[in-house]
DNA sequence: CAACCCCTCGATACACTGTATTGAGCAAAT
DNA sequence: ATTTGCTCAATACAGTGTATCGAGGGGTTG
C-alpha cells in the first residue's frame, strides 16, 4: 500500500467471468489454427479470444501439448467411421480418404498427425474402425500391420501434400515468385548432371493434382495388403 | 563516456573468434539434436556451444527454419544410395531401410522429415536414386507416383515407430509406471464397449519388433507397385 | 445475518526463445 | 595516416510456456 486510497485507482471492475469449457478452449484453438496455422496457437492468444488471462487455461490443461492433443482429437472426431457392414478394402479406403479431407479443412492438422500418441477417444474410434476393417480370419497381427501400413502411407502422404503447397504459398501466392526463387537453384543444380532422372521428370512429366496422385497411391498400397 | 578513463574496465580482451562454417554450425547443431532432442537446439545453444555470440549464426544462416534444413539434408547425406545396377524394388527397399536407419540414430530427424521441403543436393540426390529405381518403361507419371507412395509410408511409419517409442520413455524409462500411468485409462476405454476389435489386439497380439512391423509394412507396399 | 474459508482467477514474474539494431574494434584501402 | 567497411558481440524487444502469489467472490458454517 504505497498510495493513498484516494491516489489508487479502483480495481478495474473485473469483468464476469466468461464460463469457459475445454471443448470451447479446443474448439478457439482450433479456429486459431485454421487461419494462422499452429504458431498462431498461443495459449496467451486462445485465452485472450476467449476473454480470459492465460493461466486460466491451466485449470482445463496441464500443459500446452495437452492442447495440442485435444485439438487432435477433435479432428480425428470429424472424419466419418464407414458403417460396420463395408467390406475391408472399401473401409479402409474411406477411412484414408476421410483423413485428408480433415487436412484440407485443417492443414496444421498435417503437422500434428502421426507426431504425438493420440489416445483420444476419437483417434482410438478410427484406429478401431481401420483394425476392424483390417481384422480377418487370420492372427490379429496381420490386421495391425495391414493398419499400420496404410495409417502410414496416409501420414506420409498428406504431409508431402500440404508441404508441397506450403513451399508454393509461401514464397508467394502467385508461381511466379516461386519460379524466380527457388526456380534458379533448381536449374542450377539440375545442371550439374547429378539428377538426370530428376531433370527428366521436371522436365517432361505434367504434375497431376493432389487427389489423384494420393488415390493412386492409396491403391497400389490397398492392392499390396492380400486382404480378403 | 560517463565515466573516467581509470573507473572504466577495460574492454574483456575479446576471444580470438573461433572460426566457423555453415558445416561446424550443422554439426554441433545435430550433436546437441543427438542428446536432448529438437528442443535442445536453440541458435544460443548452438552459438554457445560453438563459443560465439548467438548474432554471430545469423552470417550463415538467414533464420532457423534454414538450420533445421541444414540439418535435415545432413542426414539424408548420410543415407547410403544403393549402386544403380541395383535392380528397381532392392533399391527401393534400401532406400527405405536407410532412411529408417538414419532415423534410429538421429530420433529428431523423425520430427523434420517430410515436415519441410527437401530441396537440399543430398535430399536431391535421395529423390534422384529413388526416381531412378521406379523409373521403368512406362511413363515418368507412374514412377514419381510410385517414390511418392513408398516414401510417404516411410516417413509416415518411421514417425510412427519413434512416437511409439516416446510414449514409453516419456513415462519414464521403466515400463512399470507406463502401465501405471496410461492403463487405466485405457482399461476403462476398453471397458466401455466401444472399442472390441482394439481390445481383443491388446489382449490377444504378441507386440512384434519395430524391426519387423517395418519390414512387414515395406513388403506390403512394394508388392503393390507392380514395378517391373 | 455475519464470519469464515476455500477456490477460482488475474496479475506478475521468470527463464527462454528468435531476431533487429547498435556500436565497437580491426583489416584493408585510399 | 586516415578513412572506410566489415565482422562480431552486446543490447534490446516482443513473444513464448509456465510458476507463484494475492485478491475477490461464493458457499458453508456459526
Amino acid at each position: 500500500m504505497d498510495e493513498l486510497v484516494w491516489e489508487r485507482p479502483e480495481p478495474p471492475a473485473r469483468a464476469a467471468p466468461v464460463p469457459l469449457s475445454r471443448a470451447r478452449i479446443v474448439e478457439t484453438a482450433c479456429a486459431l489454427a485454421d487461419e494462422g496455422g499452429l504458431e498462431a496457437v498461443s495459449l496467451r492468444k486462445v485465452a485472450a479470444a476467449l476473454g480470459s488471462g492465460p493461466m486460466r487455461l491451466y485449470g482445463y490443461l496441464d500443459t500446452k501439448e495437452e492442447l495440442l492433443d485435444l485439438m487432435t482429437d477433435a479432428v480425428y472426431g470429424e472424419i466419418p467411421l464407414p458403417d460396420p457392414e463395408t467390406e475391408g478394402l472399401a473401409a479402409l479406403r474411406a477411412l484414408a480418404h476421410g483423413c485428408r479431407a480433415a487436412v484440407q479443412r485443417h492443414e496444421w492438422f498435417a503437422d500434428l498427425i502421426g507426431g504425438r500418441p493420440g489416445l483420444g477417444p476419437n483417434a482410438l474410434a478410427y484406429l478401431e474402425a481401420s483394425l476392424a476393417a483390417a481384422a480377418g480370419p487370420g492372427p490379429i497381427e496381420d490386421a495391425m500391420i495391414t493398419v499400420f501400413t496404410v495409417h502410414s502411407y496416409v501420414t506420409g502422404a498428406v504431409r508431402s501434400e500440404i508441404r508441397e503447397r506450403r513451399l508454393i504459398s509461401d514464397t508467394g501466392l502467385d508461381e511466379e515468385s516461386w519460379q524466380r526463387a527457388a526456380a534458379p537453384y533448381l536449374q542450377r543444380m539440375f545442371d550439374s548432371g547429378r539428377y538426370p532422372t530428376l531433370l527428366r521428370t521436371a522436365r517432361d512429366a505434367v504434375h497431376p493434382d493432389g487427389d489423384a496422385v494420393f488415390s493412386a497411391g492409396l491403391d497400389r498400397v490397398l492392392s499390396g495388403l492380400s486382404l480378403s
